[in-house]
DNA sequence: CCGGAATCTTGATTTCGATCAAACTGCCGG
DNA sequence: CCGGCAGTTTGATCGAAATCAAGATTCCGG
């Protein structure tokens, strides 16, 4: 799906004026040039939940903007297990750049919209604008930062820890200021129970006996299987183990 | 430790002319004056086995190139459960760019010998050199690729997997070579089990356990606790589960 | 609004790794 | 060379989560 190119008397081009990522993602870091070239070469795209991103071993030519939308990266073994590894929201950047073939894969865990520009196009740019590479090595950072939180969870905390650092998760991405002040908190899971037991390294059958625990002892509540409400997120926080 | 900062003919300062840092480290990306300015305000230092480099929750003032040995990096649950989350080993850059408060504690896994340098004067040189900062988003992203890989390994193999992926880390380490030649491969554990068992989400007993079974079964020679002999590389990677 | 498929929950049982407990080994100082 | 101790191995038992097996909800298309 392409977009007008049309560049504006500022210099911004249009498709980029209303555009969220624009502050907060790459292309914050672009002078007004060097935005017009990489949205000539750019397109919006809609992906439906569960659609391929970026396969495992395939070869990568694109990277994108999560303009918004879950996307969750996976790794898995040759007998099919399988560990969800990252998730990214918007207005990340998706991609692994300096390299052609992707270790992971990546899939829209919610339905999702991208802004993407072909490899060749940013790694251009990358070179002409220190200020973007800065930009990609303090999200890598980040991301780096969150992995090693979750190799924490996933090597050391029990199936109920678990379950609710994951809530805890969610929760925070909701609304960053989630547990200080203990207010109530609502809001739909952006993933399946088998998502879920994916990404902490547990099965369906105990992530579901660790909601309902939760559930009995009041912490939360669970309408339609996706709604969650918080009541009182110290409550939360005090039983996934930090 | 401190040492004479002389500057040679070339421009190179004199400390740095025989150093294996300068080839594969950060310093390979500074021109002749930024070595010298960053030489002049480091210092080497040597570590004994077990010692504190970093402290969680510490004001870091601090970064380094690792000369030799191996740090580990870790994170703890307030409880006492610890995680490895993960290990460095020279050239690699050791420290949390962008960010006062570490979030993890890096001891020395072995005797350590580190090339220090005050924060201020790295962050300095970061502004001024691009190629440094891209050499720090490309070990960051290989330090990604590690954790997201380990994920998988915390999440979902079995003890006896976990140990024998363990062991071809260390190998490949050692040889980077290692299994498609196949060849047998000797070498020293750089940790204790209860380390490794830290690092695999494990305890000590089922570590020690795992190391028994792949004895039995011929894959490894154990002698003297630390000392490990491969026969079959091969053998070992298709118990590792990938 | 109904029916069927997909997803989720609950229950029974098994299994793997943790825990508790005791012996063994290698290392170091005297 | 001996004794002590930290680190490791081995054994017995326990418990948490996986697995196996039904049910119950939710979702959706007709």
């Amino acid at each position: 799906m392409s977009e007008r190119k049309d560049v504006q008397p500022s210099g911004v081009p249009v498709p980029c004026l209303t555009c969220d990522a624009r502050s907060g993602g790459v292309c914050g870091t672009l002078d007004a040039e060097q935005l017009a070239s990489l949205a000539k070469a750019s397109s919006k795209k809609r992906l439906e939940s569960g659609a391929e991103l970026i396969g495992d071993a395939q070869t990568v030519e694109a990277y994108s903007n999560i303009l918004s939308g879950v996307v969750k990266l996976t790794k898995g073994l040759p007998d099919g297990r399988e560990q969800i590894v990252g998730l990214q929201f918007a207005p990340d950047f998706l991609g692994r750049p300096f390299q052609d073939e992707s270790a992971i894969t990546a899939h829209a865990a919610t339905n999702v919209v991208l802004c993407s520009f072909p490899k060749r196009t940013l790694e251009m740019l990358i070179k002409q604008s220190p200020r973007l590479e800065h930009f990609l090595l303090n999200q890598t950072l980040r991301e780096l930062d969150e992995a090693r939180d979750w190799m924490l969870t996933l090597g050391r905390k029990n199936a109920l820890e678990k379950v609710a650092s994951y809530l805890l998760l969610i929760a925070r991405y909701i609304d960053p200021a989630v547990d200080p002040d203990s207010q109530s908190i609502a809001f739909d899971l952006p993933m399946s129970r088998l998502e879920i037991a994916d990404f902490l390294g547990l099965t369906i059958e105990t992530v579901s006996r660790q909601l309902t625990k939760l559930r009995i002892d009041g912490v939360i509540a669970v309408s339609q299987n996706r709604h969650i409400v918080v009541a009182n997120p110290e409550r939360l926080r005090m039983r996934s183990g930090c």
